[in-house]
DNA sequence: TTACTTACATACAATAATGTATGTAAAGTG
DNA sequence: CACTTTACATACATTATTGTATGTAAGTAA
């Protein structure tokens, strides 16, 4: 019976993957660990000895999908990028899109959008969030202002207002494409929301355009798909 | 011990009233009817005297906070204003104040971001949520076009990606807002972020400007703190 | 005044969830 | 090979919660 140390592993991932499923179904409060080990096929037992109590394991599996995406934000702090407005964009469009294409990304942000309460044990994981968040905002916003240094930027542009408004449109795309993805075609259309947002910033005399084709030619061919 | 019909009406109000406070701490799931019974000075008995159930009293009190704004948001959509423009960007304007400044909005909107599970009976209520939020956006949308065809607005502008947007960048601020209202100060700044973001709309030969002062001009003066 | 209804309070029955304690067989270690 | 530890499973005790059923005093209508 006893496991090998892969063995172990992959248990503990079996645990959050159907944790996944079932707190996508029934919510995080309204799940019991028994409910949680019989979708998994372990006892609670098995739960137990992974994770200290629902809270952790609730972290443990939040982990899996956002800490990646928190390495990926960090680096738009970076002082040495070529191009600070093209990153910042590119990690707006790539939490997008990887939430349109995968599909554990959905299970997870829906569960932690809508089917989680932030209380008592959770509280801790309410205040990682509002870390993270905060830890992205000062990075966007460092990308900002290094995009701000080389002229990038039109010169009256606030970059925490603009690393603000940038951050709160993109969460209010992922808060309400979650609840309901037939809100938006977000695959198609992410790309022209988060550049119309951009486009904005821009210094007038376009120094520096974006590699991609411009947004604000593709604006005026509203039949474009891609 | 019987009551007369208004006190009735002040026990349920009561009720929801403390119902707000116990759910804010608690979260609704781990808050049992017990609980917001003692907290409301009743028994159980005159919670299901007057509610079927716990997701039939946290729909009511929802109804006592959203209902006004979805009456506000459906007037967007009237055909005969003036300045369809202007009203969309007071509704936007509108919700963010009266965040900032009632205390049982702010309640009432941490509760349902951050403090109940969209699930089983509550599914009914994100149900309602999803046609609030498509009804806001449908208004929101309808008075973009009349803005459009009034002239108000650029003609490359998309109305639908446009309402969207905007939407999604005021849902964004009220959900990080209410998580943690440090994240920025929403009544100084609610204004200018919105303004930023209509200011791209708008038509670029400025005939009809908004009656406050151009926010393209604020911009312009970054000390301003208003 | 009678009769009915309202606005609750109280009591009951059944279930379910949590954490822990203990059991156990096999993996790892020297 | 003996010993320890790991990776679980099982069993237990406690406590909380839900819906309903019933009780009741006072308001209300005729």
């Amino acid at each position: 019976m006893r496991r090998t140390k892969e063995e172990a592993l992959e248990t503990r991932n079996r645990i959050l993957d159907s944790a996944e499923r079932v707190f996508m179904e029934k919510g995080v409060s309204n799940t019991s660990l028994a409910q949680l080990a019989e979708a998994a096929g372990v006892t609670r037992g098995a739960i137990y000895w992974h994770f200290r109590n629902k809270a952790d394991l609730f972290d443990a599996m939040m982990g899996r999908v956002v800490l990646p995406m928190e390495e990926m934000a960090a680096r738009a702090g970076d002082d040495n990028l070529e191009d600070p407005l093209a990153y910042v964009r590119a990690c707006a469009l790539n939490v997008l899109d990887h939430l349109t294409t995968n599909e554990q990304c959905q299970r997870v942000f829906e569960i932690c959008c809508h089917k989680v309460e932030y209380v008592d044990e959770m509280a801790q994981v309410r205040q990682r969030h509002i870390e993270a968040r905060n830890n992205c905002l000062k990075y966007m916003e460092r990308g900002l202002r290094n995009a701000a240094k080389k002229g990038l930027l039109a010169p009256s542009v606030n970059t925490r207002l603009a690393a603000v408004g940038l951050h709160a449109l993109v969460d209010g795309l992922i808060v309400n494409w979650v609840l309901d993805p037939a809100y938006l075609p977000l695959a198609r259309d992410a790309k022209t929301l988060v550049d119309q947002y951009l486009e904005r910033l821009r210094a007038l005399p376009r120094k520096t355009a974006l590699r991609r084709a411009s947004p604000a030619s593709r604006r005026t061919r509203p039949e474009t798909r891609d």
